[in-house]
RNA sequence: UCUGAGGUGGCGCAAUUGGUUAGCGCAUUUGCCUGAUACGCAGAAGGUUGUUGGUUCGAGUCCAACUCUCGGAACCA
């Protein structure tokens, strides 16, 4: 049977072939059946949603996930990989409620929850294809059969459970608090997804200093200078929507302040201003400021606390009750409070803002929450009533409103300043709407008493790279916050908590549905009127319980969603009807859920989840550290105070060629399907994870990825075809069983098998180690630069010989395993291009290795034990020795290109100075490969016997540097200065006693570097300790023989341009030419040979044939014929 | 504002962790080699390693300040 040969290599056409090969012998799916259950990888499957499109970054993601399973597969492990979707939340939402062209207040009203539910579901596979192509089209391996999906019931049940153990360790409460809230997706958000990427954005909104009047009092009386005097109060605001609702101003207590008599800026009335010292400037003074025309002593915040004021913007609102009391309007103090913006003082509106909030229940003063939930005024507001504090409805002719009230401050004489200012403001990752901060009625998990205890357990986990780890997980476990998990939508787990209503009627107004007001108050803690339901089967029995209690027929819906869990009533111990929470769960705690819902844990699979917990691996983009990587970690160390993953490796993000963020609306993003059509799969992935490290943002360069297929994979395919070519014509075929030893083989077959051993060292390491960047780098210079261009460069020799014996065999025998074991190497990063080669290189032998047990039984390369390295076969010396014959070989090539000597001359000899007997030896062993390298006769060893080369020494810095310290340059000197006699005498003793400032420091061969640098009388070149001379006297004989190299050259290109097969014999008919007598007279045989020849003539004219120059103005003709 | 990573020929990356001539690939250019090769080899050209100080016998590497790029956190007055 013979090895295939090609034309040339494409890529893409191995990954349709392969894939199709995978398929239909489910070599994935033996991958894993094949492998000890008992020893096993566990990787988690991050899931992403199939409501976008793919993109190149996924094909990124995806490739550090595949490479280190198929890694662990071929160490033996079994890796089982789920694979999983995450199909819940707000993005599924908002692309239906686009869709069918509605916003959220109609869901209920429009449409019933039932139909926008469905719709959701519907919606939220609708890319799916596209994620399963592109899963099986870059080769990533991960079980899509048996996928978990989070909206079945199994799956949230698996979540209920979860939150209810997180629920019995008092680790969950209601609360309610100051939450961002993008009134446009009609949701409050989390800290962790108010730090998605792009949320907070430079915007330019319009602010104002306001001017609250003071209301005189014995408190207040010493601002005062007279009776009618006009005292304001200033304070900045970059959201003058919320002035109507201010209750109070904040100033800090120990910040000095200055009363500033001056003019109304816009009314021209006079008027008193206070603001803080410092901020005088920023408001006074200035070109189109008012002017300053007297000032205050100054006075500390401290005292004007309780100073009172006049409401701002009086619509008769009632104030709210904060638990702490109702009062309002006056000037309480608080720390946060600097002077490094606006005015030193702070206007303060507790529904909106939560220091606002803070600081004005520990002054017992009361809330104004005069916007709703959908962003707009209440129609309480005047002449504001239902208007939208910022463009939530994409209105075209939406009017400012900021503008707005500032304009009426500006017309009430109570402005001091109006602004455009630009700021940076967070906004809804979904809508690209500014949020606004609500008080919100919000169940939160109590992540921040555990923080302690997952900062600790992350000390454990080890991070790729690890400053992802320490720095920004790390930090961001240290303060953390208590994580929100309500959301008021539809479509997602529902949150399994029922409660007795506080109040009778309170079942529509106290829920955290949409109205149109702001929620109530109550804050309760979970009491036993509260039940948070684990299972199902719980679930039921309470269903019942209630039923029994209040003469309900109620079952458990078939469907765990909204809105048929909704009707669902309880009944607390003391007979009270209990209703659900209507909230949802936060989707990120689904995701963070997988570890155990996947299995649905802990109804089913106890053990497979046993086995499979914690994770060995994971790996996601850095955009997900306080995402998916904070989820699963939080949700282990709460309910099981273990880590949920072992290693983890956050890659960066993919940009341009030029460094640039990919985006649609930019045009630069790269669309990975045609990119692994044109380029095929391994030489992205390839180009991905050599290119630079994972974690480094990749710059995208298709120019990078054209390389990467031409060169690495390039240079493999020809070493293959190479291979197969000679081997088909020798019949050469591997036996496994029978393998020539490699102390057997040549020289440069121990060499390269000993490089290729370091390869293996180097390279199990780093994928150990989650380095694939180093692998990958390591790979490619073996194959380029050892295998394909010293090796099989040097060995060509021993393919073309005709007879097949044993120098050959160990020749074939050697290229082959070098293919093997580079295959098997690169066989995780190139799934495709490995399986491909390996299945050319083997399929000739299955039925041998099957009946043999050998290692190459297994039909596919992912299904092979990755090869172990043999240490014994490292063979340092002979590396060393290779390294010289490099390196003479360069020097050698250098001193002819001076000379102006073509390699194909034959030159007589290299003068070699060698410094040591082992030296020597090395050199002696790689002899013949050096001159056959560089076309040059023999080597002449110049030793120091014959006084002929100059030595010179050179200090190692590195270890005389440690001990001489401060006298090192003395040193340095004084080592230049040795004498030829001084080098002698070191050489012969290996020690020298040097003398600095009458301090004697003992010296041994290890501190110098001894060289030679010159030998009088000729041309050299030197490469660090290396020196080398070419004797360039060209003789007749020398001439002659080049000339027949040249004659050889030419025919074997007539050869090759007329296609005529490799093993074709000759006839080749040479006209003469007085030049070549020579070369015709000793080197005809030689020719011949070369050139598989059997009829040489030589006449006087020859008519056809084809014209060749040999050397310059040496022309004739030849006429290369094919012997039938 | 704080914080992390980084800044090395035109471009993409290295540099044994402080050791003396800063490497490699791409691109440009001159030759050469080749019956596997779109490879390779020899040469040319291209660098004040972001800037400025400092520590040290010695700094691309350590320290400080500044600056730029890309992330992250926050500030919501």
């Amino acid at each position: 049977m013979k090895y295939n040969e090609y034309k040339n290599l494409n890529l893409p056409e191995i990954d349709k072939e392969i894939l199709k090969f995978w398929e239909e012998n489910k070599i994935f799916e033996k991958s894993i059946e094949q492998r000890p259950e008992d020893d096993t990888y566990v990787f988690y499957e991050g899931p992403p949603s199939a409501n976008g499109k793919p993109g190149i970054h996924h094909v990124m993601a995806r490739t550090v996930k595949d490479l280190f399973c198929r890694f662990h597969t071929m160490k033996g492990q079994r890796v089982e990989r789920k694979a999983g979707w995450d199909t819940h939340g707000l993005p599924i939402e908002l692309a239906v409620e686009k869709e069918l062209g509605i916003t959220k207040e109609d869901i209920g009203v429009k449409i019933s929850i039932d139909d926008y539910n469905k719709q959701c579901r519907e919606t939220v596979m609708r890319y799916k294809h596209m994620w399963d192509d592109l899963t099986v089209k870059m080769g990533y391996w991960v079980d899509m059969e048996e996928p978990y999906i989070t909206f079945e019931n199994n799956y949230i049940e698996s979540v209920w459970w979860l939150l209810r153990r997180i629920y019995d360790k008092g680790l969950m409460y209601k609360g309610l608090t100051i939450q961002p809230y993008s009134p446009a997706a009609g949701t409050g958000l989390s800290t962790a997804e108010l730090n998605m990427p792009g949320c907070y954005k430079d915007v330019k909104d319009t602010t104002a200093v306001a001017m609250f009047k003071v209301i005189k009092s014995e408190q207040s009386n010493f601002l005062f200078d007279d009776e009618n005097e006009d005292v304001r109060i200033a304070a900045w605001t970059t959201t003058p929507w919320t002035l109507p609702s201010n209750t109070a101003l904040t100033a800090g207590p120990k910040i000095n302040y200055i009363k500033i008599k001056t003019n109304t800026p816009y009314t021209e009335a006079p008027v008193s201003v206070i603001v803080a010292e410092d901020l005088v400037g920023k408001w006074f003074g200035g070109k189109k400021q008012p002017a300053i025309l007297e000032q205050s002593a100054t006075f500390v915040g401290k005292q004007i606390e309780g100073v009172r004021y006049e409401q701002l913007m009086d619509y008769g609102n009632p104030i709210e009750d904060l638990h702490g009391g109702t009062d309002a309007f006056k000037v309480i103090l608080g720390r946060f409070v600097t002077t490094s913006d606006g005015t030193g003082i702070v206007h303060t509106a507790p529904s909106f803002g939560a220091d606002d909030r803070m600081v004005g229940k520990e002054n017992g003063l009361g809330a104004l929450t005069l916007v709703d939930k959908q962003g707009k005024f209440l129609d309480t507001v005047g002449e504001f009533s239902g208007r939208y504090v910022k463009n939530y409805k994409d209105d075209p002719n939406y009017v400012d409103v900021n503008i707005d009230i500032s304009v009426r401050l500006k017309l009430d004489g109570k402005a001091l300043n109006v602004a455009k200012y630009e700021h940076n403001y967070p906004h809804c990752w979904r809508t690209d709407k500014p949020i606004l901060y609500y008080p919100l009625d919000s169940w939160f998990i109590s992540a921040s008493k555990m923080k302690e205890r997952m900062f600790e357990l992350n000390k454990t986990i080890n991070w790729k790279p690890a400053s992802t780890g320490e720095g920004r997980f790390g930090k961001w476990l240290e303060n953390l916050q208590d994580w929100n998990l309500s959301r008021t939508r539809y479509w997602g787990i529902p949150l399994p908590i029922w409660r007795v209503r506080s109040t009778p009627s309170g079942a529509e107004g106290n829920s955290t549905e949409n109205g149109s007001t702001a929620s109530g108050f109550d804050s309760a803690q979970p009491t036993n009127h509260t039940i948070c339901i684990g299972s199902i089967e719980e679930l039921q029995k309470e269903i019942e319980k209630a039923n029994a209690g209040l003469g309900l027929n109620q079952s458990v819906p078939e469907d765990l969603h909204r809105p048929y869990i909704d009707d669902i009533v309880l009944m607390s111990p003391d007979g009270l009807e209990m209703t659900r929470e209507l909230d949802l769960i936060d989707v990120w705690f689904d995701s963070g859920s997988m570890p155990y819902a996947q299995w649905h844990y802990p109804f089913e699979n106890k053990e497979k989840f046993e086995r499979n917990f914690p994770a060995d691996f994971i790996a996601e983009g850095v955009d997900q550290t306080r995402g998916w990587f904070y989820t699963l970690h939080a949700i282990a160390v709460m309910a099981f105070d273990k880590v949920a993953y072992k290693n983890v490796v956050s890659n960066g993000l993919v940009q341009d060629a030029k460094g640039q963020k990919m985006s649609k609306s930019k045009g630069n993003a790269v669309e990975p399907f045609s990119t692994l059509e044109k380029y095929g799969a391994d030489a992205t992935r390839w180009y991905m994870m050599s290119n630079s490290q994972p974690w480094d943002n990749l710059k995208f360069d298709l120019n990078g990825l054209a390389e990467t297929q031409r060169k690495f994979f390039g240079t493999l395919f020809n070493t293959y075809n190479f291979f197969a070519l000679y081997a088909n014509i020798d019949g050469f075929q591997q036996d496994e069983m029978n393998a020539m030893p490699v102390e057997g083989r040549p020289e440069i077959d121990r060499w390269i098998i000993s490089k290729l051993n370091s390869l293996v060292m180097e390279v199990t390491a780093a994928y150990e180690d989650y380095e694939p960047t180093k692998a990958s780098r390591a790979i490619e210079s073996f194959v380029a630069d050892e295998l394909s261009n010293w090796y099989v460069r040097q060995s060509r020799r021993r393919f073309w010989k005709t007879e097949l014996g044993a120098d050959k065999q160990a020749a074939f025998e050697t290229l082959y395993q070098c293919l093997m074991v580079v295959n098997q190497l690169m066989a995780p990063i190139a799934p495709f291009f490995s399986e491909w080669m390996y299945k050319n290189l083997s399929d000739p032998i299955r039925g041998a290795a099957i009946d043999n047990d050998t290692p190459l039984k297994h039909e596919s390369i992912h299904l092979t034990h990755l090869t172990k390295v043999q240490e014994e076969l490292i063979d340092k010396d002979l590396e060393q020795r290779m390294d010289y014959a490099q390196r003479i070989s360069s020097l050698v090539l250098s001193l002819r290109k001076k000379s102006k000597n073509r390699v194909r001359q034959p030159l007589q000899k290299i003068l070699l100075p060698v410094l040591n007997d082992s030296f020597k030896q090395q050199v002696e062993g790689v002899k013949d490969l050096i001159l056959s390298e560089v076309n040059v006769k023999e080597i002449e060893y110049i030793d120091d016997t014959s006084g002929f080369i100059k030595k010179k020494v050179k200090p190692n810095f590195k270890t005389l540097g440690r001990r001489m310290g401060k006298n090192m340059k003395a040193a340095a000197a004084a080592i230049n200065g040795f004498t030829q006699e001084d080098i002698a005498a070191l050489d012969k003793s290996g020690k020298y006693e040097l003398n600095i400032d009458g301090e004697i420091h003992e010296l041994t061969t290890e501190d110098f570097e001894i060289v030679t640098e010159d030998i009088p009388g000729w041309q050299v070149a030197t490469d660090g300790d290396l020196t080398v001379a070419l004797d360039v006297t060209i003789t007749d004989m020398l001439i002659a023989e080049g000339l027949a190299r040249e004659l050889v050259n030419r025919i074997q290109n007539i050869r090759k341009d007329r296609d005529f097969n490799i093993t074709d014999r000759i006839k080749v008919t040479l006209q003469n030419h007085p030049a070549l007598a020579g070369a015709l007279a000793n080197f005809k045989d030689y020719i011949c040979g070369e050139v598989l020849c059997d009829e040489f003539s030589i006449v006087d004219s020859l008519d056809g044939g084809e014209v060749i120059e040999l050397v310059d103005g040496v022309e004739t003709r030849v006429l290369v014929e094919v012997v039938a």
